[in-house]
DNA sequence: TTGTAATTTGTACAGTTGTACAAATTGGGT
DNA sequence: ACCCAATTTGTACAACTGTACAAATTACAA
């Protein structure tokens, strides 16, 4: 036995619901994909609902171990600076890249937050409370570590919106493609979570009391 | 007659969709909030597509609008850091606060926006493309002019990024307020719009090959 | 091989969807 | 008062939804 059909069911509806949400992909349309009877997923899952979640579990504790596996080498470092963009970099690369194989989360995942996010379905809405964990709350510690008197109230809020370009750029990259004509390449996700991690870098340095050099970025070959 | 039902009907659809997306919102959902029946809204609107897309219409214009308007008066700031302030409030602005009364967009419309590119659904698709106009591109140079020797790749994610915590801060607020176990109110638009602003203008300025003076922020009051 | 549990299939069900259209109602000019 | 058009209502329809469940098939220990 290669892969069992609970897998396979599992990988192709978390294929479908990061392109099209949850309410617009139906149980059929999984079932079909997969090459499977509709039946066999009230069976696996028992409901559309349950489904979701199990997706949800097989991968948020992954990405999340792998965050702060990250994190935990980004807080040696000594230099305030540098420590900010590596903690960064631990927060948003293992949202975008699959850690070794199609296992823990990686950008379709990240994508079906997003999505599920905006849908704001009712059922969604309750896995994902179910599922919230302190990761993100640890990682605004580490990050207030970097930038010393910065205030909470700039903090959180630069951090929603560190999430929400994260979102942002895997739910419409084609408009980076469209905005610039083709010059630059929203499909390219590596270039992606470096200007992630760049932007971000600068507007939390800017809620530093400290501002000593005027933020010497270090550039990582792509610009 | 004090406001048509098809006027009725929009404001309700809109309404509707910026809370629960397109697919999730019925034809019936819409009727009943607005008192009408089912067919009245195939009388005015034909489908739910075309629905869609004379909401989209109503808004989109007014908003872009008022957004070249202040973009015209940021323009006139001769200082290079103000200006670059001004013109990011100029797209900000309209996006979240209505601009006098209930007409052109704010903040539901674009939540609805956002609600829409991550769904993904094909008649919403088809509908943001026709209705794409240049007023982002403008930005963009607007943008390039307060950032002298930034590379088109790092404007062109940036003004991703900036769309997508715009869109983020509206989509889930409550965050914020979790995450802050209640110290900031993600509701708070005026906090939200001075924060986007605040932090686009870091990430922005750090484009700059001139950077000089440590980013001199403009205070507006609340923080 | 045989028996038993796990899995997979097929089908049926009640509810909802967008849309179409005839009938009823309304509005305003003559 | 009348008429005609615009609007609103009610209802019907086929397609699709999530879920339930009996029947068929498979897997595997004894």
């Amino acid at each position: 036995m290669r892969q069992s059909l609970k897998e396979t069911l599992l990988r192709h509806a978390g294929k479908l619901f990061s392109q099209s949400g949850y309410n617009a992909v139906s149980l059929r349309d999984i079932a079909k994909a997969a090459g499977a009877n509709v039946g066999s997923l009230t069976y696996h899952f028992g409901s559309k609902a349950n489904l979701l979640r199990e997706i949800y579990e097989l991968h948020t504790r992954p990405m999340n171990a792998r965050r702060l596996e990250l994190l935990g080498e980004a807080r040696r470092i000594s230099n305030p600076d540098e420590r900010l963009m590596a903690v960064l970099r631990a927060y948003v690369v293992p949202a975008f890249i699959s850690s070794t194989d199609g296992d823990g989360g990686g950008a379709e995942f990240t994508r079906m937050r997003a999505v599920l996010s905006a849908e704001g379905n009712p059922d969604a809405r309750k896995i994902i409370a179910d599922a919230f964990d302190e990761t993100s709350r640890v990682f605004i510690d580490a990050l207030a570590e970097c930038v010393p008197g910065a205030s909470v109230e700039g903090l959180i809020w630069r951090s929603q919106f560190l999430l929400g370009a994260l979102y942002y750029a895997l739910v419409n990259p084609e408009r980076v493609t469209r905005l610039s004509e083709g010059a630059v390449d929203g499909e390219d996700r590596e270039a992606a979570v470096n200007q992630i991690v760049e932007a971000s870098y600068a507007s939390f340095r800017s809620l530093s009391t400290e501002l000593a050099a005027p933020a010497p970025l270090i550039m990582k070959g792509n610009n």
